[in-house]
Parts: structure tokens; sequence; C-alpha cells
DNA sequence: AACTGTTGATTAAATAAATTTATAAAAATA
DNA sequence: TATTTTTATAAATTTATTTAATCAACAGTT
């Protein structure tokens, strides 16, 4: 009879394509799990992995059957989760990913009163963009992804939380800096920067620009506090999200933001999770939590 | 950690709610079955059943994790078919459930061919109806199930593999028994018995008779057999579908058989299916074979 | 009241199984 | 040729599991 321990050695194996790492990371001694894998071949009948000394390679019924296995897996992860349910609320261990144009922002804002409120949660926040994010709340190797809609999140539970605007940022100097609003047709004739393809804030950004491209003269970075550092020194403009400006604007004499005539909001945020995550009432506390700090953050640079 | 044993004796408890026959249908001792579930429920952090001398019950925590434990086992069971599929075909155990107006027709003229051309295929077939099918074959009880369309098998591969039509069966000595062929007219003043409530053969019976209930002056059987005694003895008229008229019919002199006008097919017959079934090319095989089996029967009856 | 037959829980000895450590074998590398 | 890196194997040890016997609580019965 095949057993979990065999499963999780196997998808250990798959993970690292090498057994003796793979033996470290679940603990055991190399040998263990050797006869262990070998054993579970014997009982499926087929062999999982193609090795010799030189790598490990998954044999095509293998994938198939760690694709089994990865399912087992997280059902045996929500059963083994199933009591914090009835627990304690926050009482646990809790993954949790975000996208960089969201993470560094919100968690200053968050932190302090999740960890005076909830000493108990030990949260692991990992910073992602919003494909790897979903692909792994869909695997259970994340609880829950905070990111930015609308975004293709099929299959996943979305609860919005938060809906904000973007600001145009540019140097103190400039002519525009003191306009009470910034129009769609003035945005279009300014020298735009934005984030790196892959991070889902330039497509939003795009967006409220009405554009579908961004053109090549526009430079790109991999942080809005790079871009930000390009703005001061006059090299250019970006647009970036309400919540990033206390940290990012309101500390820098050198910039100015001029809010957009475009009507918002210009970019909605969710938490998503997994339909059969166990303890979703962790997940709308978090939410609740994560809307009542914005909403102070926001009335109190008012 | 939980372990596959555990979910096991849990889902044992859950079906017979009684830790003695829970440790018989799972070969071993109850000592070691109190002992694993207390541990499980230690592990879980809550209570899977409330037990005392004289009941036992399920807690509804343990409800959910008993659901989620059956989809592991299912897991379980899947991965270790995985290996079937590459072997040789119907070379293993197979569970079919076969609604019983098909099941004694269908049978006897499978059975033979499948014995002799593949003798390592371990047949077990249980008569069940159309809800205890679908309902099997989605928790895994039953490899595959044989019933007769239209019927709501959401969430299932549904295989169509035969097309047949019914016929009214009369006592010999009817005015109407040398008929080429019954209207619906003629039919509908007849004294039709038909199967009782849930069997889908009065369904279908009734919907080619475009009639959605039936009267209360119809007779109703659990078999089709007894329904044909009653015919052969004058106490009413019935419908048959073709496969029942070699053994049902042919055979006995006191009844006549003919056709209907209605335009068929009047019931098609089908493989269910759950879509992740490991080894679907077994099922596939089977279809086939049952297929040019009942042709051969149709053609030498002609 | 005492007896009887349930039920699930507990215990200690016997049994079975898995792990570790040490070693082997094979292949690439220096 | 010696060294390193890889997975596989063997024997000893440790760990876990099973069994069989017993317990304790309870519900009927006598």
């Amino acid at each position: 009879m095949i057993s979990l321990k065999q499963i999780r050695y196997a998808l250990a194996v798959e993970r690292t394509l090498h057994f003796k790492k793979a033996a470290e990371s679940c603990a055991v001694s190399q040998s263990a799990l050797s006869t262990a894998l070998s054993e579970m071949e014997k009982q499926l009948g087929f062999q999982l992995f193609e090795r010799n000394n030189k790598q490990v390679l998954i044999t095509p019924l293998g994938k198939q059957a760690l694709e089994k296995a990865q399912e087992i897996k997280l059902l045996m992860d929500d059963l083994a989760r199933l009591g914090e349910s009835q627990g304690e609320l926050l009482h646990t261990t809790m993954s949790i990913g975000i996208i960089p144009t969201i993470c560094p922002y919100l968690l200053p804002v968050v932190l302090p009163t999740l960890q005076n409120e909830y000493p108990a949660l030990q949260l692991h926040i990992s910073e992602e963009q919003s494909h790897e994010l979903v692909e792994k709340v869909r695997n259970g190797d994340l609880d829950a992804g905070i990111l930015a809609l609308p975004y293709d999140c099929e299959g996943l539970l979305t609860f919005k939380f938060w809906a904000e605007n973007f600001f145009w940022i540019t140097h103190a100097g400039d002519a525009l800096a003191d306009k009470p609003q910034l129009s769609n047709d003035e945005l279009d004739t300014q020298r735009l920067m934005l984030l790196k393809e892959g991070h889902c804030l330039k497509d939003h950004a795009l967006s409220v620009c009405h554009l579908s491209t961004i053109s090549e003269h526009h430079l790109s970075a991999t942080s809005l506090n790079t871009l930000v550092q390009l703005v001061a020194n006059g090299l250019g403009t970006t647009l970036i999200p309400e919540m990033a400006v206390p940290q990012l604007v309101e500390e820098n004499p050198k910039i100015a933001k001029v809010p957009l005539a475009e009507p918002g909001p210009h970019r909605e945020i969710a938490f998503i999770v997994r339909p059969n995550y166990p303890s979703i009432k962790n997940i709308e506390l978090l939410m609740q939590l994560f809307q009542h700090e914005l909403q102070v953050l926001r009335s109190d640079s008012k």
C-alpha cells in the first residue's frame, strides 16, 4: 500500500531532481528515501524516475503520478488545517504572497497592528508577480495572495478589499506640477516610465492611459522606488498608486504628484484563495483588518 | 503526521458507525483502530467522532474532515491504478454497476466472450438504479456504470455505445398482437404496466408515450421479468427494450411483441466514468466489445 | 442487586518495519 | 590513477505497530 511518506519523498525528488537534496529537504537519510521510492515504484508497477549517477529524469507516467501525488498532498494539508477553522482566529502560520507594487506599501500599514493584536499569527510574506501568485495559491504553496485586479484568477476566490487611483509623478520644477489634475491628453505627451514586463501595474497604468503598448521611448524599471528616483532626477515621469504616495512622494521634496482626470478607481486590490482553503475565516478577518488600516491611512493623509 | 492508515480507519468508522465492525472491515484489531483514531484526532486538534458505549456520532467538523479523507482515498486509488494504464488492457479488477433493466440482458451477451478473450479480467458486477450508480461512480466505489440516457450524469464522462427501441408486449391472443406496429393512440388505450418508481425505464417508457405520469390504474412491478409474467397471464401489457426480447419474449409462446410507431431510438445506453479515472482505455475497450456483441445479437435475431 | 453482554479505551509483550550508518558501485573529473 | 559525486545496498539499531488480554462504563435482564 502506497504511503504518504512515499508521496512526500517523490514530490521532493520532483522538486529537486536530486535524491540527496530531496532526502535533506525531507530530513531523512538518502538511503531511506531511495528505498522508499524503489518500493513505491514496485507498488505502482512503473518507474517514477529515471536515474543514473549524473541526473534524475521524470518518466512520462511518473509525471502523471506526481500530479496525483501533488493533489493528495494538497488535500492532506487542507485536512491538517481543518482544526484551525474552529480554533482562535489568526492563531496559526500563514504564507501569503503579495505583488511587488503592493507589498512594500501595504506591509508597514498593516504589520504593526497585526503583530500587536494577533501575536500568535506567524506570517510568511513573499513578494511575487501575479502569475506566480496565482500558480502558488492554486497548488497550495501559498495560503493566499494579494494582487491587483483585473487579473485572470479563474478557479480561485477573489475578495476585493481596496480600490485606489494612480497619481502622476513628476519632478518638483515641472510646469505641470501644480495643476489640480492632469488630463489624458496631457498624460500622453509625457515621457512616461513604467515597470518592466511582467508587472501588472504596467498593464493597469497603460489601461488608465487607454494604451495597449508602451512606446520604446519609455524607460522601464523593476521597482516603483527606482522609477521615483529617476523622476526626482528629471529623467521622466511616472504613475504610482495611492498607497505608495506616503513612502515615495511625501518624504521627497524633489517630486510632485498630480491627480489624474481619468475617473477611477484605477486599480482594485484583492485577496485570492483556493475555494477549498480550510480556514477562509482567517482570510476574511485579515482582509477586514487590511481594509481598516488602509482607510485610516487614507483619512490621515487628507 | 496524519497517515493513510488513519484515513482508512476513519472512513471505515464513518461507514459502519461502529468501532468493532470498522476494525473488522479493515482487518485489524479494535484496539489498533481505536488508538489510531485517537491519535488522528489529537493530530487534527478536534474530535472526528463522538463516541460512548451506545453509539458513535460524527461531529460537524468530523464530517468535513471525512469528506476530505474520502477525496484523498479516491486519489490514492487512482494513483495505485495508474500502472494499469500502461499494462495489458483488461488485465485487472474492475467494479461495474449496471441498472436492472440492462444488467440481466447484457451480461449473457457479453460475459462469455469477455471471459474467453480476457481471462485475467476480474469483473465485479452489481445491479443498481441510476441514482446509486452515479453516486458510486462519482465517489469511486465503482469504476464505471452502465445506464440509460437521458439521465443527469453531470461531472462524469458518458460514452454512448448502444441505442434501441422498445416493443409493446401483450398476450398471444390479443387482437392487436399481429399488427405490424402500434400507434401512440393505440398505446394510450392499453392497460400499460411499468416498473416501480426509481427505475429509469419507467420514465423513458413514459417519455416514449409522451406522458409525464402514469395513471393509478397501471400496475407496477420491480422487474421486467415479473411484468412479462403478468402480461403472459393476460393482466395487462407492457413495454420492454429490444435487448430483453430474446430472453423474455422469444422463448415464451404466450406473449407477442409489436414494434412501436413512435420513432426511435427510445433509449440510449452509455458507460459513465469519472473524468479522472486512470485507465479510461479499459473502459473504452469494454465499450467497443459490448457494442460489438450487441450488434451480433441484433443481426442474429433478424 | 447482581449478572451478562455490549461498547470503546488501555496496557505490555511480541512482531514488523523503517531508519541510520557504513559501504559499494559506477561514472565523471582532476 | 586518485578523487569526487552520484544512487543503491546491507546489517544493526531504533521506532512503530499489532496483538491479546484486560479494564471501565453502561444498558438490559434476571
